[in-house]
DNA sequence: CGAAACTTTGATGGTCTTCAATTCCGGTGG
DNA sequence: CCACCGGAATTGAAGACCATCAAAGTTTCG
């Protein structure tokens, strides 16, 4: 059986070619959404797809009684609300100060048909994002604590990595509760699991929200889940 | 905030309209598989995709000390590998005796840039497969075990459904280790809590692998999270 | 029939959750 | 400037749920 080298690199981001809303001809228009700011919500009918344009968004769903389960978090250059027909089939909301571009949603449809280029670029979309999708299941199903957030370090070392390389000092964006809905932990877990990361020296934590890894190595060994905590 | 009336509405079949196969120009193959043979596996160079003629196949990844984590199940008319570029980024094999039809990937990545229809198809395609994952996700990362089973078990008569109403009498076609792997849980929990589902009324167990809903509301209910068994 | 694979059931233990209290941090107003 | 406040994060203690280990029962199939 064949094991791709470094099981992290689906979870990079994958370079958009181009903008989405340079693609289509329609009116766009610029959103600002401060922290917890709803964009859409599940059920709501879908008009827009949204570009992001600055900060960090998450699609969520959730249980009746409460329980959140956050499916993806949105950076710069993300598409949200593909692959929806008719209602959104899940909720939408800013976790930090953002920027959204939002785009006719019929516009994009009806370009589609059109032009094939658009219609490959959202294919395209699709796949990362089902990529991506894949790597968090494996995370939520058979993961450890330590390993789901080894994990979602190593993500956004990836996302926000410049010229191709991993960033090592970051801002997470993001409250202990959202990296706890998006990893199936309770706050108190990812807490007491970044401490132990911390402690071990794998990284630092400047402040709550920034974090500067020290061993990427170490981290994505975690990570990939061979391998436990010394 | 809005819910929809029953959240298990993703996970139906959505049906589809054409085989695949009779939209792309070219050769196709059926293939017939025996129960845990590999169609393909994670790493391997993508040369066809594949349409579920009969039988169950399961997409799953791995991590390197063995566990396993099932992303999605495949019935007939579903298509696998989709969303792909160059290697498939996951494994898959027939959980019980199967047949599939390959397809030339690139007869059909040429195909889609002519073919608005064919376009349009695949889209459909990721969309569904992108809302049945979301639902896996919400249930991976915030479902007890005994939610897990019902949601599992409320799919499969999604899927299984005749004109539109769910099957009530179905066979699992898989081993407690498949379904333990789908839900992110060990055999014996997933033996457990069949047992509980029996004790209490809401399904019938005539074979291991074979379920009779007794009490279609009662299963919802427990999938749904918001009520737990009396 | 007999062996192997699968399932069920029981006993025990570990990981993560829950509940609770304290600390930390940013912002506000005295 | 500092006390005060509220939200977030951390830390501790106890408990629940699920995993693990082990053994017996069941089914399948040569």
């Amino acid at each position: 059986m064949y094991f791709s080298p470094a099981n992290q690199t689906a979870l990079k981001a994958e370079p958009v070619s181009m903008p989405m809303s340079s693609l289509v001809e329609c009116n766009t228009h610029d959103q600002a959404l401060c922290t917890h700011e709803e964009l859409f919500c599940e059920g709501d009918k879908v008009e827009f797809f949204y570009e992001v344009v600055d900060g960090v968004l998450c699609n969520y769903r959730m249980l009746l009684d409460g329980r959140r389960q956050i499916i993806s978090f949105a950076h710069p250059g993300d598409l949200i609300g593909l692959g929806q027909d008719g209602a959104y089939r899940y909720s939408c909301e800013a976790v930090c100060r953002s920027k959204v571009r939002s785009i006719s949603s019929c516009a994009v449809m009806r370009d589609a048909r059109k032009h094939a280029g658009l219609g490959h670029r959202l294919l395209l979309s699709a796949s990362a994002e089902l990529a991506r999708m894949q790597e968090h299941q494996l995370l939520l199903g058979r993961k450890t604590a330590i390993e789901k957030l080894a994990s979602f370090l190593m993500m956004l070392a990836g996302r926000y990595s410049r010229d191709g390389t991993q960033q090592t000092y970051f801002d997470l964006c993001m409250t202990r509760t959202d990296i706890a809905d998006y990893l199936g932990l309770t706050i108190e877990t990812v807490s007491r699991n970044m401490t132990k990361l911390k402690h071990s020296g794998i990284i630092e934590l400047p402040e709550a929200t920034i974090v500067h890894v020290r061993d990427m190595n170490k981290l994505a060994e975690l990570a990939s889940g061979d391998e436990g905590l010394s």
